[in-house]
DNA sequence: TGACCCAAACTGTAGTACAGTTCAACTGTA
DNA sequence: TACAGTTGAACTGTACTACAGTTTGGGTCA
């Protein structure tokens, strides 16, 4: 570890920072899925130009959270049938794919330390912070398969189902969802990969017919 | 199938034709790995305002082929020891869990398909034919794990690959590269997962190798 | 040789303008 | 009343101009 570790001029763009603001207040609701961003509106509440709001905007493409719709301009995605299902099988597929791989210590170690931090969010009854801990826990899992781009991948993904999560405002019982995770945990530290991908499919089931049916009304 | 299908309005802006046209230029050579997009000189010879140019340069910015730099503007990728290592990484893990399950028969067939035409473009000597099949048929095993989002996943890792074999100018003989593909196509065939597996491994280990040792020079 | 400086080139951002598109409200008609 | 047609406001896509700040590739000077 260097001296300056850490030390780092700051190097950002106002689109960037736009970018980020703007995708911070769509997670937080402030943009409903299906809702345009119309440019002009932004551009003079915020004070910007209007082009470094569009360059903000295609920033903001890049991480899935909106689409570029021609003459229409940029839409917040909105939850369809197919694409949480597509979102989910991605999922099943790249964590049952983890979990026949047998974890190194730490790694393990990370998925344990996620489950412990489900368990007290879950006590204190904290429903965003069990979403968000639960999203860690999945995420630790595909951190099995020692590929960073795969990481990237499902973090990417992972942004745009919190978003989906948060408007469907799905909520289980945080007791279900511990005891969804713990059966995983169990069967990964027990190297019991069959169980394992038998458990996360499973739970990734459950998750999608959940999904499905709130969409559905 | 509605009497509809297929038909639809020419729908484009003039931003996304030069991020299509400028992909293909690059993927062409016209920029060499590392160098910068100017954008003015790019307006000015195009005859399109700078902002466009941005804007295109953005959406480029989503296929991965260049990334923004700070007061530096848009940059081309450029393969490193680490990048390639990754991405070989992140392939082999799909590859691999794919020849895990099952295919169905019009998959096989298009496995085989690509295999065949591997097979032709060697006997013609046709590299960069070669190039574009092996993507494919690597692709098409991919598409045995039947997720959308995956197979665009590895699309977009095919696209910054077939680039980086490009600028490297990899060229294995023709008969290495069929010889390769035939024992992964009839390990599938055999179902045998194990055999798959492994000779995905070896073939993957053998491409990062080559690729390594071109860079470097 | 190396530190320093400078000007050219370029990016990031602002602001204005306008043609073309979308969309919702309005109008007229059967 | 239902529907086709029209209109206008709002908005996007694109162009053009401008300028401050940054990068960069020389020079200059010690």
């Amino acid at each position: 570890m260097s001296a300056l570790d850490g030390l780092e001029v700051r190097r950002t763009t106002t689109a960037q920072q736009l970018a980020d603001g703007l995708s911070e207040r769509i997670m937080a609701g402030a943009f409903g899925p299906g809702d345009r961003l119309r440019e002009s509106a932004i551009a003079a509440e915020l004070g910007v130009a209007r082009n470094t709001i569009r360059e903000a905007v295609r920033i903001l493409e890049l991480t899935g959270l909106v689409r570029y719709e021609v003459n229409r301009g940029a839409v917040v995605i909105a939850p369809t049938p197919e694409k949480i299902e597509a979102l989910y099988t991605a999922r099943e597929r790249l964590e049952t794919a983890a979990v026949l791989r047998t974890p190194r210590p730490e790694q393990l170690e990370a998925i344990t330390r996620a489950f412990d931090e489900i368990t007290e969010a879950a006590a204190e009854g904290d429903t965003a912070r069990i979403v968000d801990r639960d999203l860690a826990f999945h995420q630790a899992i595909v951190a099995l398969l020692d590929s960073t781009r795969l990481d990237e991948f499902f973090a990417a993904m992972t942004k745009e189902l919190r978003f989906y999560l948060m408007v469907l405002s799905k909520s289980e019982t945080p007791e279900e969802v511990v005891a969804q995770h713990r059966v995983i945990l169990d069967a990964i530290r027990l190297g019991d990969h069959d169980r394992a991908v038998a458990e996360i499919r499973a739970h990734i089931d459950v998750s999608v017919e959940q999904l499905e049916q709130l969409l559905r009304r």
